[in-house]
DNA sequence: ACCTGAACACCGTTCAAGT
DNA sequence: ACCTGAACACCGTTCAAGT
């Protein structure tokens, strides 16, 4: 049976999941599949042609809620855990192929009835940031862990979740939208 | 004359600015001083260790204000600006040596007078998140443009300064820090 | 149309051996 | 103490040639 390029993304998502960013390599991914290395490349342009759709796919896992700021962005948080360096790949095809980032673009509709579009288009984007600096953090320091160069810091995985949720209340209060009040 | 780490460091800085992170290998940084690759390994143990201090000299350029909380993000996005894929190296040295950063973390302390430590210690940090992924985003694209792989988006970059500042603001006002009024 | 084989120009890291 | 030489186990990508 051909190669095709949905088994080509899938895998380099299994990949990505088992070994991290570390790991996924296009040589591995070949062998994975049992083709040479440059098989691929009748596929996919480019190694971030393959990590766009793999972002793509990172994020269709989890649905982000469309109606709750504050749930949206713990969505998010859960979608980028669930695949090692899941951050640093999104945060990369933000920038290279934001249209494959579907759900996340579509934040900015949380904002519209507070904001003009300018505006509710910037208001999301605060709170991605956010989220992909944070998280980003986070699966640096775990992958640090596995690889025994860090040693784990159970108070501050006990803390994760806390501190992220002040930080996303003080940035949806700042926004104007419902939220805990100021301490 | 003997290599000494501080030249190491130097060299791989300003290949950094000259390259970006993708251009950053130690064969490089060996080359360019004129030794053989594994001569840098008697000074620096892996090149995470040598990027802590490359992190370090990037924020050291720029001291952050430490009395004014809006000056303190623009001064922070101005540094990493300063040098290619700089969002990028401090988000690693963030997770892997957070104390080669201490200018970044001595941020708590533009909020110790409003919140209790722990919770200043998070507010410092949600700024920090909200800078690296703004950032990130921002380096990525301009390495994607240089690369001819993304072309220019002149109106993005007419809005950048005004975006950061949008967010930014957010922030501080959910942080309860004086700030223009929302909207 | 789809893939192989083989190459090109690289990586980070280790380590015996030299000085 | 400090560095070389050489190796080990990798990379992404290209492309003629095969089927």
């Amino acid at each position: 049976m051909a190669l095709s390029r949905t088994q080509i993304v899938d895998e380099a998502y299994t990949t990505l999941c088992e070994q991290g960013l570390g790991g996924l390599s296009m040589r591995r991914v070949a062998q994975e599949l049992g083709v040479q290395p440059g098989a691929l490349y009748y596929h996919v342009a480019s190694k971030q042609d393959l990590l766009a759709d793999v972002g793509a796919r990172i994020l269709a896992g989890a649905p982000l809620s469309t109606t709750d700021a504050r749930g949206a962005a713990a969505d998010l948080r859960s979608a980028l855990l669930r695949v090692r360096d899941g951050a640093e790949v999104v945060s990369f095809v933000l920038a290279y192929r934001p249209e494959a980032l579907g759900p996340c673009l579509e934040l900015y509709r949380l904002f519209v009835d507070r904001f003009p579009p300018r505006h509710a288009e910037w208001a999301a984007r605060t709170l991605v940031h956010y989220v992909l600096g944070f998280v980003a953090e986070e699966q640096n320091r775990a992958e640090l862990v596995r690889t025994d160069i860090l040693d784990e810091d159970p108070e501050r995985a006990a803390d994760a979740a806390e501190a992220f949720e002040f930080g996303v209340d003080a940035i949806l209060r700042g926004l104007g939208t419902a939220g805990p009040p100021a301490r």
